[in-house]
Formats: structure tokens, sequence, C-alpha cells
DNA sequence: CGAGATTTGTGCGTATGTATC
DNA sequence: GGATACATACGCACAAATCTC
């Protein structure tokens, strides 16, 4: 697979789904380094603008993990806790607002729940940490 | 409100903030279109790359929705409906990867919920048109 | 159908700031 | 201090998609 400039799907999509393969598959591990952005203008033939926009769409899908000033890394998912749905509650999955997203600290791509019980009283969960159950 | 280029907090994290304001509070309503790019720069007084961050911003939190060759507009929610889960199921709330946000035509920004059932068997729900339930 | 206007996508150059080693 | 690498931000130019006339 390799990158083509004239196919209508953006050049920073086709970079994106390389890298996100090449996580999946294993050969990028979690907790790995990216290669960095001038090595990769370099080796797939694109500019600096596709290589971080293609970045940045990894970063929303919670795949990667940018630190400023060091690289971008494979995000090691933190083991998810089990959460019991309550009777009579309701759940939504959604993207935190920026302003959620700063005052609990969750990295780009990480969705939250929100979870209203019968009382109406509304929970607000990082999407990545927790698993729903219903028991049987 | 305005956009301060002196302060700690990006430009593009600012205006991002300001349209997000504008957007929750109706002014930019759904299905209606952002100011073009070339509008925002000149109005705000900032460069494009900031301007397009911000709403690359915005898409990963599923507010807007961007159409190359015609503007980004402010993506119009659709109804939820309500999906019991079953006794016995767990739910796991992430992002999609690039191959099923395509598959499922889903908009950036849009979460996936995981359903698995008593059997093992897997589910796969967009998070937009999704609210979760257990009776009481 | 084509021509032109509008808008986003891409590439590149440059510069400054900041974090890490 | 210096080297490296990413983050932010501005500028310009052209390509490609879309719409209108």
């Amino acid at each position: 697979m390799t990158i083509d400039p004239r196919s209508h799907t953006p050049v920073y999509v086709q970079l994106a789904d390389l890298l996100r393969e090449r996580i999946e598959a294993g050969e990028l591990a979690p907790g790995s380094a990216l290669p960095s952005e001038a090595r990769m203008t370099q080796e797939y033939g694109v500019g600096r603008e596709a290589v971080r926009m293609s970045i940045s769409l990894l970063r929303s899908e919670g795949l990667v993990n940018t630190v400023r000033g060091h690289g971008t890394y494979v995000r090691e998912l933190p083991q998810r806790r089990q959460v019991e749905v309550p009777p009579g509650a309701s759940v939504v999955a959604r993207m935190p607002s920026g302003r959620e997203r700063r005052a609990m600290q969750l990295d780009e791509g990480v969705p939250v729940l929100e979870i209203r019980d019968a009382k109406g009283d509304v929970e607000v969960l990082a999407g990545d940490e927790v698993e729903l159950t219903r028991p049987a």
C-alpha cells in the first residue's frame, strides 16, 4: 500500500490509514513512538501539513497521544473497570466539549458516557476507562 | 470576547471556543454554514492555519462537518433511538477506526458503542443515534 | 455543455516558543 | 548550553471540488 496524490481521498487520510494499519498490526506497538514529522515527510513523500493532519486524525480516534517536545506515541489503553447500568437509567455516548476534556484531563479522541439515572441525576465518565454491564 | 495572540492558550483553541459558543448559543444553527476560512482569517485577524486547526478541533468533537469545495456546517444531530442493554451484556464506547467510519458513514467526532451480549456476539452502533436504556 | 467564482485541500517557506535529552 | 523535535502561527501559491450561471 502506498500514497497516491491524485486519489480523491485526501493524502492525509491515506497516510492516517497507513499508520493505523501499522498500529493495528502491532508493528507500532502501544507505548512506542511514531516516526518524527520530518521523517514521515521524507519517507512518504508528502508535506508537513499532511503529516500533521494525519497525526491529528489518529489523535481524534484515540489511537495516539502527542507529547510536545518529545514525540507522538501509540496510546496504551487503560484497563476498563466495569460499571453497572442502574435499573431505570439511560446512557448516551458523545465527544466531550473542550471545557470538559480539559477538566477531566482526557486525551483527544476519548468519548464520554453520560449516565442519567432514574432520579434524573447525571454522571459523566471517561469512555476509555469504562465497560458498562447489565447483570443477567 | 475576542482573541488574544499573546495568551498562553493557543489562538486556534481560543477561536474554537468562540465558535463553539456561537454554535451552542444557536447563533450558528444546525445545518447552517460556518463562515469560510478566508472570512474568518479576516474577521478574527488570525492566520488560515489557526482557522483550519480550530475547525479540525470542532470536527473531532462532532460539532461540525466539512465538505471540500463547499464549506463547514454545523452538524444536525439525529434523534437518538432507545436501545435496551440486554441482560448479561457489556458495552464499551470508543472511536471508530477509519475503515469503520467510512463503512458506517459516520462523521468525524462520532463515537461508537460496542455491545457484547451474553452469547459473545458483538454489535457496533453509531454513538450519536443511540440512547442506551436499562428498564427499572 | 463550459466559464467563472467560491471554498477547502495540499505543499512549502519562515519564524518563534517550549519541552526533552 | 546545545541539539532535537514538536507546537503554534503567519504568509503565499496552486490544486481540486462544488456550485452557479
